[in-house]
DNA sequence: TAGTGGTCTAGACCACCCC
DNA sequence: GGGTGGTCTAGACCACTAA
């Protein structure tokens, strides 16, 4: 049933036995022993036989079925947990990361209010339609040029007051049934929706930052004067394997709000 | 000379980690073992007993001094690693981590280019001097309103072309003798000089980011013409034990350029 | 060759959660 | 009470660096 690590892929000539672990074959190492259960670890989250918001396996079933000890899987699951594919809950057991969360909503959005906490954003979908790829979105988006694109445009504001205008760019091969209504009927975040309706989990994302000046369409949409500057964010959302699944150019008025950003 | 860890204290045979069967006392552990040692560590980074650049003892060796394992040693070392307070190195040992080196230069400037690799900046001092903290910069910096601060502006030109204008404060205290003389002399990151003249090592950061509209004066400065929108940061950066040291106002032009970040 | 950090194991006990 | 993750220890071996 259990293969003991397998792969990798460049011959290396140093054959480092990893102390007796079982296995009668010496086992090359090519890496530390817990990257590759990590490994086996992502292949079976994004396989999907854990669900985003399951429990998966005890550490010490884990270990028995990779046949290594709970220290070493400790450490893998240790490295899933900062980069947020799973979450640790003591006496409970290790949980599948999902968007379905209260904190989940401010993951990827770091837009805070000024002055007092932060609220969820309520969603005005202003435009859906399937699209071919302009060349721009094409190359974020690791498609070809041509391709079938969702593209969808929304605002959103904070207790009432429009603040931030977002057009996204999704692979229509993935989101083949994604309407304007199923949008507007789903409450909380959309990386909930894609995660639950299309079996695409945002895992990582990459932010480029300007400021520009707020066109007319835009500046009614925020019934703001027009030339007033704006943030500009362009966000490219990875799934497992570094697979981009999301293209979105969002823009902010910083009136009441800021950008916030921790430096380490 | 070494103190042990403040509350348990093994001291029976060969510790017996918080097991204590012997000790009836129910040694009240506040806070788990590598924590206190992470603790008392990062002490001896603050008060100098380690400084930048520096190699720290071994590994074995601090648990020989604080009279527990090399694992929880380990441990501790882990996450000063993982806050970039010190920098292991395989074979070499475990240093602590300074500001003189070229990939510290980028590490609070997420400004990057659109095209083409990073290039270190060239500084052009435009004013210093001694003044009493305004209320705003004041309260940013834990001082009293009134106290003496230095006053900085400066522009950052990359390959030529001006992009950033800075303005810094910081606490008239820590920061005696800084004069434009020696700022203008020193070669590298700004980060550096405090570093290495006035003990002052810069461990994290906060930034917040807006959009605004530049004004004539520093318009010129940039060469670029007024009401042009740039990126406002204002950044609070913090030294050891969470204090408040430096103020720091940049508006960066993104014509060329992008404020970078990565979301996980 | 000696010393350092890096990996792996095994076993013990603790803190927490839920039945 | 029994299971889970969290901490701590001890010892072994590996990979890298430098003398």
């Amino acid at each position: 049933m259990n293969s003991v690590p397998p792969n990798n892929n460049p011959a290396s000539t140093t054959a480092s036995g990893s102390a007796g672990s079982a296995s009668a074959a010496p086992s090359p190492t090519f890496s530390p022993l817990y990257q590759q259960i990590k490994g086996l670890i992502t292949q079976s989250l994004q396989s999907g036989e854990w669900k985003p918001g399951e429990l998966i396996p005890s550490e010490v079933e884990l270990a028995n079925r990779f046949k290594v000890s709970q220290g070493t899987v400790r450490k893998a699951i240790d490295e899933l947990a900062a980069e947020n594919l799973v979450m640790r809950k003591q006496g409970k057991g290790t949980f599948v990361s999902t968007h379905h969360e209260a904190r989940a909503h401010f993951r990827f959005l770091r837009l805070m209010p000024d002055e007092g906490v932060p609220h969820y954003p309520d969603s005005k979908i202003i435009e859906v339609k399937r699209m071919r790829a302009p060349a721009d979105v094409a190359r974020l988006l690791e498609l070809k040029s041509g391709d079938a694109v969702v593209y969808i445009k929304r605002v959103q504001a904070f207790e009432g007051v429009p603040t931030i205008v977002e057009e996204l760019w999704l692979p229509g091969m993935i989101f083949k049934g994604l309407t304007a209504e199923r949008l507007m009927e789903y409450k909380g975040p959309m990386y909930g929706l894609f995660e639950s309706e299309f079996g695409t989990r945002m895992i990582r994302a990459t932010e480029k930052i300007r400021a520009v000046s707020v066109g007319e369409e835009d500046a009614k949409l925020l019934g703001i004067a027009a030339q007033t500057p704006l943030l500009e964010s362009e966000r490219v959302s990875f799934t497992y394997g570094d697979k981009a699944v999301e293209l979105r150019r969002g823009l902010y008025s910083t009136a009441r709000h800021h950008y916030h950003n921790e430096l380490n």
